[in-house]
DNA sequence: AAATAGATTAGCT
DNA sequence: GCTAATCTATTTA
């Protein structure tokens, strides 16, 4: 992998690391739709990912692997399918599929979902302050999903096969309508588009 | 060694 | 809309 120095911008980039960096995007758009369940035995909650944004790792200035490892960014360089989880501003959680082979540091913040089973679990989790929320709300926003799924830092490196009560499956059928915009919350690399979901849906985030 | 910016959210004006 | 909450990693002195 080769890396690009902060100064230079994205409209430099040749023609393998493009490629690189669509190919995170393919694969941040191909989890739109896909099914997330977490199921630790109590609270289980099975949701429909509805909005994504894709991270290049060592291309990305703003990627959190793109300085190289650290103890935080340590599974985004792990194998593919796996969960990086990290903490944001102290307070928030925020939960990534690794995407990129073992080695290669890339991942996909998963900004939404649309809960379709264990609606009241979710809403106990997301009513800590007695509050009662919309069932579009409970999942609209990186933290919210973490929070009304039960997903932490601690689960950072856990694999996706269910065998550590979080499951991803792929999507099985067509691909829903999408729309693709520049990311959220992000002060570099604005300029390359790589967010994605699905059109329409109320649960994105604002 | 100290300052600051950040892949955010909730609550109040 | 604007700000607080509050931790970590990077930047600056």
């Amino acid at each position: 992998m080769i890396r690009v120095p902060p100064t230079v911008g994205w409209g430099d980039l040749n023609d393998d690391q493009r490629a690189f960096l669509d190919g995170v995007g393919v694969a941040a758009r191909g989890l739109l739709g896909a099914s997330l369940v977490v199921d630790r035995g109590e609270g289980r909650v099975a949701a429909e990912i509805t909005e994504a944004e894709a991270y290049g790792g060592g291309l990305d200035p703003a990627a959190h692997s793109y300085r190289g490892p650290s103890a935080r960014n340590a599974a985004t360089f792990g194998p593919p399918w796996h969960a990086y989880v990290y903490r944001h501003l102290g307070i928030h959680t925020c939960f990534n599929v690794v995407v990129g082979e073992e080695g290669v540091p890339s991942a996909v913040l998963i900004r939404a979902a649309r809960i379709v089973d264990g609606v009241a679990a979710a809403r106990e989790r997301r009513s800590a302050r007695g509050r009662t929320r919309s069932d579009a709300d409970l999942a609209a926003g990186p933290a919210r999903l973490t929070v009304a799924m039960g997903i932490d830092p601690a689960d950072s490196g856990a694999p996706l096969d269910g065998s550590a009560g979080i499951l991803l499956t792929p999507r099985a059928d067509a691909e829903p309508p999408v729309s693709v915009g520049p990311r959220i919350g992000v002060g570099k690399a604005v300029d390359y588009p790589l967010r994605f979901w699905i059109t329409g849906e109320p649960t994105v985030s604002r």
